[in-house]
DNA sequence: CAGCTAGCCTGATTGC
DNA sequence: TGCAATCAGGCTAGCT
């Protein structure tokens, strides 16, 4: 489940391998591995031909790779995308969707994808950042990011803190993992209010956030099966330092009552019943 | 306008 | 054994 540590530890790979090559040639295996490029799958293709990537950026969970025509590709990896580079001569994954083939003749890059939910796109944004993802908020992590404004955004919002938490126009680069063990480490209950939570109860929150973000990256992100790999193909190893989040039934590491699971938005969250109680009332009336 | 949710997708797992 | 239902979940379009 990639997330900003998954997703940064990609980019990083991605800068080592990729900078400074010249694509010779595309593949489009599945054309819904493209996203909105109407010209279609032979038009990406060959506006990527012959161009060569200058940097790997990255903003939440989506990167772009600026080329030297002034584009830049852009690609999301969903819940199950991989990057991956490969000798050419090794054989094709299940889920192979686009290969990219340089001009060094050296490792191709393969975005591969179970699930298709992610995807690459061509945009002419070039080394700014591409207008396809301005709406995405800095990430804690980002020396810009202003931890004012997200504690003013927070508390003027009417919602509950954990959707604010993957809400990525306020805060991005966090999921459900993160969003989860953030919440416990602050004795948050995700359906606490965020139009009552004290200003200083919102800069723990995002200390927290960020501590978690960046405890994941240095053990190089969190797989719990082989869906996440850096573009080695290799598992991070934080799923050991996760508190709740895959933990119902297990004892809460702070107080050892069993770790709760509750449905929300058609999936899990996790939480310890006794750090992280219920709000006492709903969020809000309905009349 | 802000908040919320269905739907996208496939493989592993569970249930009958 | 075999088939069907369930679950995983980031993001966007479109609804209220």
């Amino acid at each position: 489940m990639p997330e900003l540590p998954e997703v940064e530890t990609v980019r990083q790979g991605l800068a080592k391998w990729v900078t400074g090559r010249r694509i010779a040639s595309v593949e489009v295996r599945h054309p819904r591995a493209i996203r909105r490029h109407l010209p279609g799958a032979d038009h990406f293709a060959a506006v990527l031909a012959g161009h060569t990537v200058i940097d790997v950026c990255r903003r939440g969970k989506y990167l772009w790779l600026p080329l030297d025509s002034g584009d830049a590709i852009i690609g999301h990896l969903g819940m199950s995308g991989q990057l991956l580079f490969q000798p050419g001569d090794a054989p094709d994954e299940a889920h192979l969707r686009i290969r990219f083939r340089f001009a060094d003749g050296g490792p191709e890059l393969r975005f591969v994808d179970q699930r298709t939910f992610g995807g690459l796109s061509v945009s002419p944004g070039g080394a700014e950042l591409p207008a396809e993802i301005a709406h995405i908020a800095r990430d804690p992590m980002d020396p810009l990011f202003s931890d004012a404004d997200f504690v003013a955004n927070l508390r003027r919002k009417h919602t509950e803190v954990k959707r604010a938490l993957l809400d990525q126009t306020l805060i991005s680069g966090v999921g459900n993992i993160y969003a989860d063990e953030a919440l416990w480490r602050s004795k948050l209950h995700g359906a606490r209010p965020t139009d009552a939570i004290t200003k200083p109860a919102a800069a723990r929150l995002l200390g927290h956030v960020r501590e978690v973000l960046s405890e994941a990256l240095v053990a190089g992100g969190t797989s719990f099966d082989a869906l996440y790999v850096n573009v080695n193909g290799e598992s991070g190893y934080f799923d050991r330092s996760l508190n709740v989040y895959g933990r119902e039934g297990e004892p809460c590491n702070r107080c050892g009552t069993p770790i709760r699971r509750e449905a929300f938005m058609n999936r899990s969250s996790f939480s310890c019943p006794r750090c992280q109680p219920r709000p006492r009332r709903p969020v809000r009336a309905t009349s």
